[in-house]
RNA sequence: CGGGGCGUAGCGCAGAUCGGUUAGCGCGCACGGUUCGGGUCCGUGAGGUCGGAGGUUCAAAUCCUCUCGCCCCGACCA
């Protein structure tokens, strides 16, 4: 055996690393931070994009692209967000072998490119709003790197829209984090909690930040999405007005929203087991893979014309392969697609050839207990049946395991020894001392204060002083 | 930036403490055969500026100095 994936018991970010490297979702490139998605994994990554685009237009947005370099005099122009980015930005100082007169900075997102533009095109009321998304890449210098979760380098979305009212866009912004929520949930079959940023978790120049928050399978949270609200803050710093109906000038209401690569990182996490990745049929680029079982020419000839059929039957459907490798042996191609995740596996030999019918065996249940034999008539609905099945177990079983690891800490102890082990939802007061209290001693931070909250709420677990909201704590990546 | 680890064949490593002349092993790769219902087995073969630079020495993967890079753990973040 050449290669073995780290057990996740044995070192969970080993076990991450090797999943990626060994499932071929991505690799190391020669700069520091950055990855190479591989065509499996970039082909996981166009699901994802797919389903996402899909929500978006039906919401009633549209796609653009603004430019990758941005003046560097941009992204001084809103105080707050500045300040957040400039210790992670690529500067641009040359080009055509001469040094700039001002230097580019390489877009670490693209709100103040995009809201210069904005300023241009918006002078009515009947401008509005405006709902626009772009699909790109971004840079930013992060002190420490990991496969998917934080690169250099990352693919994302970002949704910049431009609204006439406040209350139309908080709206939008809980409308967008809606759609993550759903999205997640049905596509990712990964359970999320949807809630409001702190004051300190914040975007960097948005009045409020809205997330979703999954549990991954060592328990930490992971952001896998925001939704921001940044009411007139950048209208104001990049001028974007616009006469409303009563020939008043006024400056737009804002909001972006993005989702990236990072949730690769999460399917991973989420889903995977010691032998390696399992994904959400919704989501894999490979949802059945057919592996054919023979001895010598005769069955092979007989086995391969059954598989091409069940090939030709499913491929209407469904993302289906046939692995008719003749160098590799189905005991290891079994292992090579479980590495990758492929959610349902077909076994067809000379015995089931004989009595028209095919092995099945579901990835997220190992061994015989996951495999079932199907009638050559029934296999389209069965497929079906199976994958949807796949599906909706896998949500199952990541809710229930974040149920599992979630605690509801009365006492400050409690609320230390809840986020070793899980999530933790406790009152908070709402003050940042009480938030960087709980960071310094546990290294749990508030990740949302949830839209669901309990009828009552305690008083604050930290300082016991009177709490309006219960929060959610966890150790976050 | 702080702490730790590592750079020797495509990958994973041994060799270094104690310098010695053809630098090994496993996997992978190529070819031939064998096998195929849970990572078959056998044979043959190809493949190396030992991260880089400088130094010590008759002799350096091995000792010294400098340097570059990557990974992991922290502080920062999607």
């Amino acid at each position: 055996m050449a290669e073995k994936i780290t057990p996740r018991s044995e070192d969970y970010s080993r076990w991450y690393t090797d999943v990626i490297l060994q499932a071929e979702l991505a690799d190391y490139a020669p700069v520091k931070g950055c990855m190479v998605i591989r065509p499996y994994g970039y082909a996981l990554w166009e699901n994802i994009q797919q389903a996402l685009d899909r929500r978006f237009k039906a919401t009633g947005h549209v796609n653009a692209y603004f430019p990758l370099l941005i003046p560097e005099s941009y992204l001084r122009k809103e105080a707050e967000h500045v300040e957040g980015f400039s210790p992670e930005l690529a500067v641009v100082t040359h080009g055509g072998g001469k040094e700039l007169e001002e230097p580019l900075v390489v877009r670490p997102t693209s709100e103040t490119i995009i809201n210069a533009m904005y300023a241009k095109w918006i002078r009515s009321w009947r401008d509005l709003p405006i709902l626009i998304n772009q699909w790109a890449n971004v840079v930013r210098w992060e002190m420490r790197t990991r496969l998917f979760l934080r690169t250099t380098e990352f693919l994302w979305q970002e949704g910049h829209t431009a609204h006439a009212t406040a209350e139309e866009a908080m709206e939008e912004t809980l409308r967008m984090l809606n759609v993550y929520k759903e999205f997640a949930e049905t596509e990712m079959a990964m359970p999320v909690i949807a809630g409001q940023k702190s004051m300190t978790e914040k975007f960097a120049g948005a009045l409020a930040s809205y997330s979703i928050e999954a549990m991954m399978g060592d328990k930490r949270a992971l952001q896998a999405g925001t939704s921001h609200y940044f009411g007139q803050q950048f209208a104001k710093a990049f001028g974007i007005q616009f006469l409303n109906k009563n020939n008043e000038l006024e400056y737009v209401y804002q909001t972006s929203w993005g989702v990236s690569t990072r949730l690769i990182g999460a399917l991973v996490m989420v889903h995977g087991d010691d032998q390696g990745l399992i994904l959400p049929p919704r989501l894999a680029p490979i949802q059945v893979v057919i592996v054919p079982i023979w001895r010598d020419e005769e069955q092979k000839r007989v086995v391969l014309e059954a598989a091409g059929q069940v090939q030709a039957r499913l491929s209407a459907t469904t993302r289906v392969k046939l692995d008719d490798r003749d160098e590799y042996s189905p005991g290891w191609k079994f292992n090579d697609w479980e590495m990758k995740g492929v959610p349902l596996r077909i076994e067809i030999g000379p015995k089931d050839v004989e009595n028209a019918q095919v092995v099945l065996a579901r990835r997220d249940i190992p061994g015989r207990e996951g495999k079932q034999t199907c009638p050559m008539e029934a296999l389209e609905s069965r497929v079906a049946e199976l994958l949807a099945a796949i599906q909706a177990d896998l949500y199952a079983r990541a809710l229930r395991f974040r149920e599992e690891n979630t605690f509801y800490p009365k006492t400050y102890a409690e609320l230390a020894e809840a986020v070793e082990n899980g999530f933790a939802f406790a009152p908070w007061c709402g003050s940042v001392e009480c938030e960087a209290k709980v960071k310094e001693d546990t290294k749990a931070t508030t990740r949302c204060i949830p839209f669901e909250q309990p009828a009552e709420v305690g008083p604050c677990v930290v300082c016991g002083q009177p709490a309006e909201k219960q929060v959610l704590f966890a150790r976050a990546y």
